[in-house]
DNA sequence: TAATAATTTGACCAACTGGTCAAACTAACG
DNA sequence: CGTTAGTTTGACCAGTTGGTCAAATTATTA
């Protein structure tokens, strides 16, 4: 029943997206324009307003993409498999997205600071529940002495963290080590660094 | 030759910088407006004129006050204490940055994520050079098998993510853990997973 | 206290903002 | 090919924006 996209209505959709995405990533939902998004997706203001219903429309089509994304990497996780595998798998693909989509993970991270004013409740309930089952598999492995004794929410968010990191703090990270791709040694250490943390 | 700062100035001086600290952190430079500050900070508009040239030497002001309390940590760590103490020292001491000065991280975190625009400079200048002696130093404990042998720029970039994660993702942070105070958990999970990471 | 300096404000402006709309244009299809 | 549905745009609008300025008010000082 969705299926009635036209051609032209599928391409201009995303490229609206990808305009949207790179404008909003870098100047927040209030600093970016509808022209500057116009200007990026080489549509006029008006045809911009003829896909998407308003300027909070695409924020809000952005948002919701990125949070189904954001969340199945953790749902990949195998309780099954192998414990330290596990978290290492899951800590190397996060990087990777970093790596990847830098923009979707500077969005997300600007509406974060900002407060999350359109997405507190995905905060509070999808995104809490799923940690919450991730806590409860860690600790499993923990009692089972699979891995070593932790607290499972600091861990988690100290993948997100350094993972993210190169993302978000990119000129930073580049300002201090020159613009050549630095996300192998990244991968090494966090490896090295969540191996040495999890395994008992 | 500055010091001819009247009563009344140093009072709207720092109750302007309040405001914009709190207004820029939450919606970057280009999201806020003069109208937010005012309100915020009890003065009118043109009376903000008065003390400050423009909207942007309001944020310049942070900016520059920022950087300065930013990078003291980094030169307080003493290369002849003991090394894993001094590195833990140095994390603990932005941890608690991060609990009480969120806002100067957001407001950081906002700047460097749309790009730097205004201290890419500072970055590639007295940051990276902060940074590079402290790397020599860090290798200088390693060779000496003081530490472990270890990447010293990605242990410093860990350190930085970890710590401004909760002040930056603060709403994320409590939408997972509620909203008791989380600090002391944090600090103790940072301190075991450095101490892990750096000791022989 | 009177004069001078510092502070505050209301009214105002030009540029920009998100959004509207009728009209023009183009693609699709029988 | 002609008709219709889908697409694009220029002109426009009301509200907001950063910033100005002369005049009014308040503090300081001789």
């Amino acid at each position: 029943m969705k299926k009635t996209e036209t051609r032209i209505q599928k391409k201009n959709h995303s490229a609206i997206k990808a305009a949207g995405l790179k404008v909003f990533a870098q100047f927040g939902f209030r600093g970016s324009t509808l022209d500057q998004i116009a200007a990026e997706s080489g549509l006029s203001k008006p045809n911009i307003l003829y896909y998407f219903a308003s300027k909070e429309a695409i924020y809000e089509a952005l948002l919701a993409q990125l949070l189904t994304d954001w969340l199945q990497p953790v749902r990949d996780i195998d309780p099954a498999g192998d414990p330290v595998e596990e978290i290492l798998k899951y800590a190397k693909h996060k990087l990777k997205m970093s790596r990847l989509y830098p923009r979707e993970s500077r969005l997300y991270a600007t509406e974060i600071i900002q407060g999350a004013p359109r997405i507190k409740s995905v905060l509070t309930g999808e995104l809490r529940e799923v940690v919450e089952n991730l806590t409860l598999l860690i600790n499993h492995w923990a009692d089972a002495g699979l891995i070593r004794a932790i607290d499972p929410y600091h861990l988690i968010f100290s993948i997100w963290a350094m993972t993210q990191h190169y993302a978000d703090f990119d000129v930073q990270v580049k300002a201090i080590l020159g613009e050549r791709d630095h996300f192998e040694d990244a991968e090494q250490y966090l490896e090295e660094m969540l191996r040495r943390m999890v395994t008992v």
